[in-house]
Parts: structure tokens; sequence; C-alpha cells
DNA sequence: CGGACAAGCTGA
DNA sequence: CAGCTTGTCCGG
């Protein structure tokens, strides 16, 4: 018996090595189980990808040295080989999120109640090996559901809808762990039987329920797909994109829910449904803005409006007031108006280089003068974080804790300062205030207005709705009130953000693919645009995904498709 | 990735 | 030319 093995080493794991399988392992080696095998003058880890191959003649076969336990199964396989192509990652990276952390010898027993098993592992399939993109037409299932549903939801019903109206396993993706942890309690205090760990989903447990990785979990068909926060990227791919393909291979439902859907998922799924007006804006945070465009540079960040929301709603340590102020690259405002220097191209803000104004984004230079009211002086914005804490209790009066790492405990204090971050490390707040929107709303990435929704959806969560009457509200400190971000995230309504507009004058993505690659050349490429970013950094532009994946699968590593600081 | 081996550099 | 660094190749 000889098996097709992708060695658990990124470098070589687009090739596929055979080895024998001694006779005592035959019952245990499936197309996905992790078996180790002698590669090289030493033993490595790796997946076996197919059963009973013929090898290439004239190699003298090496026999595998064990197994490890139980793998994906072969649609994750398949699905690993398209994401390891979509994304341009070595597909043992991509095989290594799709196996369990520690190894599964024996799957547990079905829960009682779930009567039939709702998938079993398909034992003897014989798969195309790894890397396979190859693919046939997936069997026709409903086309993918885009919703909009302001932050405030509770998604429990959709999910439970779902889970209810559901052939198969239901695959339930969420942004963050202690979402996943307690979306699963709720579920199962409704009598769902979801998975507690890799091994439980892989012996068909009906409903798994998990951040990032869940994308890949070991369920041999799906039933259906549930994206909650699907505009939450990650770093090296889309999990949300993962599922969803996975749902059309499978002929399954797939659900995206999210309450600012990014303008790529809209181009991708069609426009997504919405809410009734009046329903979505209760469901958004009440958001009032303070124009800074007026203030004194030394006391910039501390309006009179931040003073009068600690007023109303002074936080407690279970329910804080959360000051966000993001430590990045200083701004250039005007020194007689206030305006901030940007790019007349882009609108990204401007470097001083020399005697003139350089755009961080495309480099565009301008001489130093304020396209607001002519004046040529300009001041840097920079922020003292360590002094603004002790400006705030001087201010407000209270004892005001830092949290700026996503390690230290967060302090009990009624009002928090911290980086974005502190909106992941606290559950309910009083109020929010972004004493420094624009440093969001002006990062040098494409996606920086929908990212900055999303940390506005987050201050949402922590606050409430409007529609709740307890609920506490959200604080914008801007130079920039007409940004159509913050007048939807004002008028509770996402709809108002005109990203596509913008993407489509610049060609970026949904209308162009984009990737980052590392190197001291310019890459060789066909077929697609190689322009330099600088720092050994080239960006490669096509019309689409297709076009650019296909280049770039040239290259053997330094490669980052979709990226977004550009 | 990491070992094997070849080609290139250095100092006596 | 030994002894070492750097580069290239390749794996079943």
């Amino acid at each position: 018996m000889v098996v097709g093995v992708v060695p658990d080493v990124p470098v070589v794991s687009r090739r596929r090595f055979d080895y024998t399988v001694p006779e005592r392992w035959r019952a245990e080696v499936r197309v996905g189980a992790r078996v180790r095998v002698p590669f090289h003058g030493r033993r490595v880890g790796g997946w076996v990808t197919a059963l009973g191959v013929e090898p290439p003649p004239g190699v003298r076969l090496q026999a595998i040295t064990g197994v490890s336990g139980h793998g994906p199964p072969p649609a994750v396989l398949d699905l690993a080989g398209w994401a390891s192509w979509r994304w341009a990652l070595a597909p043992a990276t991509v095989l290594r999120m799709a196996s369990p952390e520690r190894n599964v010898r024996h799957l547990p027993a079905l829960p009682p109640s779930s009567g039939t098993a709702v998938g079993t592992p398909e034992r003897d399939a014989v798969r195309t090996p790894l890397p396979g993109d190859e693919r046939g037409g997936p069997p026709s299932g409903p086309p993918p559901r885009l919703l909009r549903r302001p932050p405030a939801t509770d998604l429990l019903p959709l999910v439970l809808e779902v889970v209810g109206q559901a052939t198969g396993p239901v695959v339930v993706l969420v942004p963050a762990a202690g979402w996943a942890v307690r979306l699963a309690d709720r579920l199962r205090r409704r009598g769902v039987d979801v998975a507690r760990g890799w091994d439980e989903a892989a012996a068909g447990w009906p409903v798994v329920v998990g951040a990032r990785s869940v994308a890949w979990a070991p369920v041999p068909r799906l039933g259906a797909a549930v994206v909650l926060d699907c505009h939450d990227h990650t770093e090296r791919y889309d999990a949300a994109e993962v599922l969803a393909e996975r749902a059309a291979r499978d002929g399954a439902p797939c659900v995206l829910v999210s309450p600012c859907p990014t303008a790529v998922q809209v181009a991708r799924y069609g426009p997504a449904e919405v809410p009734e007006r009046s329903a979505e804006r209760s469901g958004w945070p009440a958001v009032t803005m303070a124009d800074r465009r007026g203030a004194d540079p030394r006391t910039g960040l501390l309006s009179e409006e931040l003073v009068a929301l600690a007023r109303r709603r002074p936080g407690t340590p279970e329910r804080p007031l959360v000051c966000v102020l993001n430590r990045t690259a200083p701004l250039l405002a005007c020194a007689a108006c206030g305006e901030l220097a940007r790019c007349d191209e882009c609108g990204r803000p401007v470097e001083e280089v020399g005697d003139e104004l350089v755009c961080g984004g495309c480099a565009t230079a301008r001489p130093v003068v304020c396209t607001a009211c002519g004046a040529t002086r300009l001041a840097v914005r920079r922020r003292s974080v360590s002094r603004l804490r002790g400006e705030l209790e001087a201010l407000l009066g209270v004892v005001v804790g830092e949290v700026w790492g996503p390690r230290q405990p967060v302090p009990a204090a009624p009002v928090l300062v911290g980086t974005e971050a502190v909106l992941h490390r606290v559950r309910h707040a009083a109020g929010v205030a972004f004493l420094d929107v624009d440093q969001h709303l002006l990062a040098p990435r494409y996606t920086a207005a929908e990212e900055t929704l999303a940390l506005l959806v987050r201050a949402g969560r922590l606050v409430g709705g409007r529609g709740d009457a307890t609920a506490g509200t959200v604080l914008v400190q801007t130079r920039l009130p007409d940004h159509t971000v913050l007048q939807a995230a004002v008028a509770g309504n996402p709809g108002l953000v005109t990203e596509l507009d913008v993407r489509r004058a610049l060609s970026l993505p949904p209308y162009a693919a984009l990737a980052v690659v590392r190197s001291a050349h310019r890459p060789a490429l066909e077929g697609v645009e190689v322009a330099p970013l600088g720092g050994e950094r080239w960006l490669v532009r096509a019309p689409d995904h297709a076009v650019l994946c296909d280049a770039v699968s040239v290259l053997h590593g330094g490669v980052q498709v979709d990226p977004t600081d550009v």
C-alpha cells in the first residue's frame, strides 16, 4: 500500500511525497490522517492526501513511521488546497489550521439526543493530492445571504433558525473566542448539541461554534454555515470567505451577518438584506460628534463634549467610561485654522519632507500651504499618552486606568484610556469616546474607513443601542465631521458609506485584486501590474483574484494576498 | 526547513 | 591548502 503525503514543512508542502504503509497501520491510514514520515534524514509530521497512489518510477519508497491520529476530512483537504492558492499560503500552514492542536486518536460517541449521525467520515475516498485547485462544479445550493443587522442585535434567534432548518452539521463562525463560548452556552441551554472540541466536531456533532479556525472544522459535509460579524477580517486569510466557499462547495445555505458588510463582500455576495430604517437606527448606538477643528492643539483631546459625557454618564469599574486613543504617527494640522493637512489626490495625511508636503500613500507632493485658509505654518499634532491620563484625572476628578497592551489586566477604574485594544477587553461601557477618530479614519490603509466603522460597531456593542433606555453613548472627536463614516454612525445608517465609489476611482478591491510581495528585486510576474512600495515591498495588482493568484503562485514565499496596509 | 555538498574567501 | 563562510540544491 502506497500513500501520498504532504509533509508538515511549509517550504516543501506544495509537493506530495509517497510512502509505503506497513501492515499494522493500514486500518488507521485514511485520507487526511496525520502521520509521521522519514523525510530527508529526519522525521516530520504530515497529512495523507491520497491512498493507493502510483509512485513515480525510479524512486525507492520509505515507510511511514507512525499514525498520529485524525486529520481534516477529504472535503477540508480540498478546501485547504484552494485556500493555499487563494492567499498564497503554504499548504502545510493551512493544514495546520485545519488540524487538531493535540493528536486525536479516537472519536467520541455522538450525543444521545442527536439520534443518527448527521455526517459520517468518509473512510476510503481517494482524493486528488494537494495542491489541487482544479475543482469540479459545486453542487448547486442557495446563494449566500448577506444580512445587515445593527450592532445591538441579538443574533441567537437567527442562529437557532438556521440550525432548525439545516439537514446536516451547522458551522457558526464568530469574531472572538469569548463570543463563541457565550453563544455555545446559550445554544446548549436551548437543547442544541454544540461540539466542545475538534474531536466532537469530527464525530458529527450537529453544531460547531468557534472563532476563525472553525472555518476548517472537520465536518465532512456542511448542512449550513453562519458567519457573525463577517466584516471582521483576519490577518493572513479571510475565515468568512473560507466558510462561504465551503458552503458553496457543499451546496449548503450560508448566512453572513454584519452591521457593516465590507465593499468587497457587497460586490461578492450582492447587496445586503437591510432591515427597516428605524429598526436599524435603534440598534446603533447614540453617536455624538465633537468638532475639533477650532480647538487649541494643546487641549485638543479634551473637549467640552467629553467633560459633559463624563458628567452625564460617570463610569463604574463594571461599566467604565472608555477613552480610545491610537498611538500612531503624528498628524500635521494648520497652525492657524486647525484644518488637517491631507493629500489633494487621495485624502490621506501628508508628511513634511523638506519644503514640501508629501502624501504617505501616493507620494504626491504639494507646497506647505493650508488648503482651507492659505496659512503657511503647520503644527505637529503629537500626543503624549502618559500626560493624557493625568490630564483626564485632573479634568474629570476620578481615577483613570490605562489599558495599552492586550496582555496586562484591566484596572478597576471608572474611566479607562487605551488603544482600540481596550474595546476588546471590556464587555460593557457607560460611554466610549474616540479621542482622535481621525487617526483611525486617515490610517494609511485603503480599508481605514471600513475599519473605523467596525470600531464604532464594537463601541456600540459596549454601550448598547439607542433603542435601549439604559444604553450609553459614543463620542467621536474629529476634525473631519463631514466624513461619511462619521455621518453614517451618527445616523445609524451604514448605507451612507460610499466606499464603492472611492474604490472604483482608485482601482482598489473589489475593482482589483492586490498582493504585496517582499523581494529585493522587482518580481517578474506575468499578466499583472507591479509597482514599488519601497522597503523591498512590491504592490501587485490584477483585475481579479484568479489572475492575481495564478501569477503569484510561481513565487515561493513572501507574498501577502489581500493586504490592507496599502 | 535543514542537511549535503560545492564553490569562494582567507591566512599562513 | 586546510578551515571556514556562503550559496544552491533537494527531499519519496
